[in-house]
DNA sequence: GGTGCCGGGTA
DNA sequence: TACCCGGCACC
């Protein structure tokens, strides 16, 4: 979602901005026409920032607000002159010169078009009055979602339930934010909020660099929210799971807690990198595997994990029955064989490589066309099938490491099944009859002699094979 | 592109 | 059910 942005009004700033000149002497103008042009672009540099912010604050609040109630504005802010929001406004942006006006354009004004699609990649904000009366209140739609905004001074006076509720990064009345409601629009709680770009979040009106949070889906929301109004925010409840790592070795099973240290077991015990035992290839994240465990049973979870045979583990790499008549060699699989390291020998023996990322935890079981089955059980699964013959597409393997091609995101996300019978997809089409059939034998000229199924185009019954 | 044939539509 | 054909996979 992109908040959007208009180059006519780039220009008419720096325009704007560029008029002034004709006070200097002509002497002057060269070089502060060069000054300003410079100064003029990092203006509109910090004013695509603020933008930015702005949008991405926007998001924010999507998130942090779905679940809270939406306080009774209406009643009160009505009462107030759009003065009041107006006044708001100017205050808050008046550490941004150039974006104030900018922005009162966008909010007074409105841009009137671009609700709904934010598939596109804009997404516009468009302004409606908040009833008929004045109000210091204006109720927002960016795309399909509502929003109410308040100024500052109605925050102040709205009830206790709006502050207690919990959730709503509350401004500082001193410091001038602009503050946002819930969306007014509850109609659709399941819309799903834009993917947050955290790393390019950054605060709306500070300059200074903040600690940046990690690009990683579970940002703590009141962490970042708090980064924007500068205001502590009751932590929320602290996730009991924990991720442990778990050595996927054959009859080693070990499980530490951090992902470093599994890989530094892995490298060090099972590939015997003892000299640069700091140095990774990434060959490890081969052999362990996330789990997650409930931290009020980690106790337990961890005395039962500890180590267990692989075989009876979860997460151990799963085995998959091979039925005899696809046990011909993949090409994979004739690569793993003439590849395989020393210590991959004793490595998960089939090398059905499975990385989990536990994305089908709360999923139901997948039942693959045809026979095979696909069971996700915790952080593994399991498949069965029956004949005929079903084949897994996995993504494609480096020739010289038997492992995905891609980068170790890519990989991180995907359970990948690796050395599989033969190529292509599950499929259950009956195999090509080989001799020749009708239309060879007759050719197209002697249609007529031909079968009624190789006329109708179904599988040939008189040279069946 | 040619071929085999599956899946589905129509009468 | 007979007939036809779009479309896919394989060669």
């Amino acid at each position: 979602m992109t908040f959007t942005f208009q180059p006519e009004d780039l220009k008419r700033d720096s325009n704007k901005k560029m008029s002034h000149q004709h006070l200097f002497p002509l002497a002057m103008e060269e070089d502060v026409k060069t000054a300003d042009t410079k100064k003029a672009n990092r203006v509109l540099d910090q004013e695509k920032e603020n933008t930015r912010s702005i949008c991405l604050l926007e998001q924010k609040r999507k998130v942090v607000s779905s679940n809270i109630d939406v306080p009774p504005a209406r009643t009160i802010c009505q009462e107030r002159g759009e003065g009041a929001l107006r006044r708001t406004i100017e205050g808050n942006l008046k550490d941004s010169p150039l974006l104030a006006p900018r922005m009162e354009r966008e909010i007074f004004r409105g841009t009137g078009h671009g609700q709904g699609d934010s598939s596109n990649g804009t997404n516009q904000l468009v302004h409606q009055p908040f009833g008929s009366k004045p109000s210091c209140a204006a109720k927002w739609q960016l795309g399909s979602r509502q929003y109410i905004s308040l100024c500052v001074d109605c925050r102040e006076g709205l009830s206790g339930s709006w502050k207690e509720g919990g959730g709503v990064p509350s401004s500082s009345s001193s410091s001038g934010y602009w503050s946002w409601s819930a969306p007014s629009d509850q109609s659709n709680p399941s819309t799903p909020s834009p993917p947050l770009s955290a790393d390019s979040f950054k605060p709306f009106r500070s300059p200074a660099p903040q600690p940046q949070p990690q690009p990683d889906d579970g940002i703590d929301e009141a962490e970042a929210s708090n980064l924007l109004f500068d205001e502590p925010i009751p932590r929320k409840r602290k996730n009991s799971m924990k991720v442990m790592f778990k050595c996927l070795w054959k009859n080693c099973g070990k499980v530490l807690s951090t992902a470093a240290g599994i890989q530094k077991h892995i490298r060090t015990i099972h590939l015997g990198r003892v000299g640069d035992s700091d140095y990774s290839d990434g060959e490890e994240d081969f052999y362990y595997t996330e789990i997650k465990l409930n931290t009020d049973s980690v106790a337990d979870g961890l005395s039962s994990l500890a180590p267990v045979s692989p075989s009876q583990s979860l997460a151990s790499p799963p085995t998959f029955p091979i039925p005899d008549s696809s046990r011909t060699e993949a090409p994979c699989a004739k690569t793993e064989t003439k590849l395989m390291t020393p210590l991959s020998r004793s490595a998960p023996t089939t090398l059905y490589l499975v990385h989990t990322d536990h994305a089908y935890q709360a999923t139901p079981p997948v039942t693959i066309p045809g026979s095979a089955k696909f069971t996700p059980n915790g952080s593994s699964f399991s498949i069965s099938w029956q004949s005929p013959p079903v084949t897994f597409t996995g993504i494609p393997v480096s020739p010289t490491h038997n492992r995905p091609v891609g980068t170790g995101e890519q990989r991180q996300h995907t359970h990948t099944v690796l050395s599989s019978p033969p190529r292509g997809t599950v499929s259950l089409r009956k195999p090509r009859g080989e001799g020749k059939k009708c239309r060879k034998v007759y050719g197209m000229e002697n249609r007529d002699m031909w079968c009624t199924a190789c006329r109708w185009k179904k599988a040939c019954q008189r040279f069946t094979d």
